[in-house]
RNA sequence: GCCCCCAUCGUCUAGCUCGGCCUAGGACAUCAGAUUUUCAUUCUGAAGACCGGGGUUCAAAUCCCCGUGGGGGUGCCA
């Protein structure tokens, strides 16, 4: 790979709307580039819709693409501050009579019957006949540039020499490669990752759920899992290992192993990722991450208990798939007025002799001094075995009383993270 | 309409560049079993695909053509 150090690629967003996934992807792609090339990434804002460009926009966008990891090494460059030049550079085809004016346009005049290759680096060669492309505005009337011209004079003049972006943008190639030409300038690399689908294979919309990435980031997707989801998308590691961090999939990543086609977005694939993450993140990181959520829930206040959320987070980090969903786990950690299982309620609580195994078992708990899990268990073993009954007579009801749910992390940890005092006022309550 | 991109399990894909090693491999999801006090984790197993039709060839998932299907473009939007 020659001049690798000399790779300049960009990001190339416009503020009219929330950061969407498929940008976040391009991003994602450019970046990784940058990294492996030791070449530098570059971030233009496509600001030159005055209607729809907004500054709200544009400040979620930068956020997010922190939050993703994307750190870029030039810009961001806004488009409506380098108006001047592009108008300049119009007004020099226009020198060459390659293009005409209309009104306060200029227009640039397609020579019919030619035709433009591109060798893209994704596809391969792509053939298009100048027959088909009409004549092109450069300056609108209202002295901005179109996109098409815009961004070819801002890749020459900020060197980009790669660009990789979506499929949609495959048709724009061989107009802007005319406008290179135009300008006397030599068009850089051109690779186009196809576009991600929604789950029915359609355009990604809002019809197949969230598509702004600041909705992930809400519902507590992690950012690199998001990442690796991406990148699997249309990348395979070599060693088959799906779960790539960010930092090493830049030092493997390259645009030759790019796949041509389309992919469709796959919630469940998503989430499992986002679980591998959460499972594997020391519950320090995790619990730095929750303390909002937990606060927001009313779980916590400012004055944190950080060793009980600590042990909380060590149970359940293999039960959640994303951050949210740690609220309604551990709900009877924070609450005493935690929702109960009714259909679990009725099936334990409804005959009169397991409650008086639970009573029996209650005053055991009462009486002991030592509350650990592993003391506990053998008391209940032991009960149990006294009683005539099987463990999970006493386990089961047990649960239900001190979580309100049949399911959860062990038990005897459960107790003990909650203390005697509680364990037995819910039992008590519950017996009542 | 016209132009362009694409086509392997339900989904993401490996294989296709240089045809035989493919009775098509992996991952998610699904189902079953093991472990376990429940759930989850973990482990084992099952089911599941080369879009259709023509060529080329001794041999095609792999090459060619035609359909079909999906996607994109066709803006003084980006």
């Amino acid at each position: 790979m020659e001049n690798k150090s000399k790779v300049r690629v960009r990001f190339a967003p416009s503020p009219t709307g929330y950061l969407h996934l498929g940008s976040a992807r391009t991003a994602l792609f450019n970046w990784l580039y940058a990294r492996y090339t030791n070449g530098k990434l570059i971030l233009r804002i496509e600001d030159t819709d005055k209607e729809r460009s907004k500054k709200e926009f544009l400040d979620e966008i930068l956020e997010d693409l922190k939050w993703l990891g994307m750190d870029w090494d030039e810009g961001p460059f806004f488009q409506s501050k380098r108006l001047d030049i592009y108008k300049e550079k119009a007004e020099l085809i226009l020198k060459k009579k390659l293009a005409y004016k209309e009104g306060n346009a200029i227009i640039y005049k397609v020579e019919k019957g030619k035709v433009i290759k591109i060798n893209d680096l994704v596809h391969g060669e792509i053939e298009f006949n100048t027959d088909e492309i009409k004549d092109q505005v450069l300056i609108k009337s209202d002295g901005s540039p179109v996109y098409n011209f815009a961004c070819v004079v801002d890749d020459d003049s900020m060197g980009i020499t790669h660009i990789i972006r979506g499929d949609d943008h495959i048709s724009n190639t061989p107009k802007q490669i005319m406008f290179y030409e135009a300008l006397g300038l030599k068009a850089p690399f051109f690779a186009h990752m196809p576009l991600m689908m929604g789950k029915d294979g359609s355009k990604l919309s809002k019809r197949h759920g969230c598509v702004a990435v600041f909705e992930y980031k809400e519902q507590g997707f992690l950012p690199e899992a998001l990442m690796n989801y991406f990148l699997l998308l249309g990348w395979t590691p070599k060693d088959g290992k799906e779960i790539v961090k960010l930092k090493d999939a830049a030092r493997k990543f390259d645009i030759k192993d790019i796949g041509s086609v389309q992919a469709r977005f796959d919630m469940d694939k998503l989430r499992w990722i986002n679980a591998e993450y959460i499972k594997n993140e020391p519950s320090k990181m995790l619990f730095a991450l929750l303390k909002e959520r937990f606060k927001k829930a009313g779980y916590v206040k400012d004055t944190v208990k950080e060793d009980y959320a600590l042990k909380i987070i060590e149970l359940y980090k293999t039960r959640a798939k994303t951050l949210e969903e740690f609220i309604p786990l551990t709900e009877c950690f924070f609450r005493d007025d935690y929702k109960v299982d009714e259909k679990a309620y009725k099936k334990y609580f409804t005959d009169a002799e397991s409650k008086r195994n639970l009573e029996v078992l209650n005053k055991r708990l009462k009486a002991m001094k030592e509350f650990k899990a592993k003391t506990l268990e053998d008391t209940c073993r032991v009960v149990a075995e006294e009683l005539g009954i099987k463990a999970a007579k006493l386990i089961h009801p047990t649960r239900i009383a001190i979580s309100g749910s049949t399911k959860g992390a062990g038990l005897f940890e459960m107790m003990e993270l909650l203390g005697k005092e509680k364990v037995i006022k819910r039992l008590e309550k519950i017996l009542k």
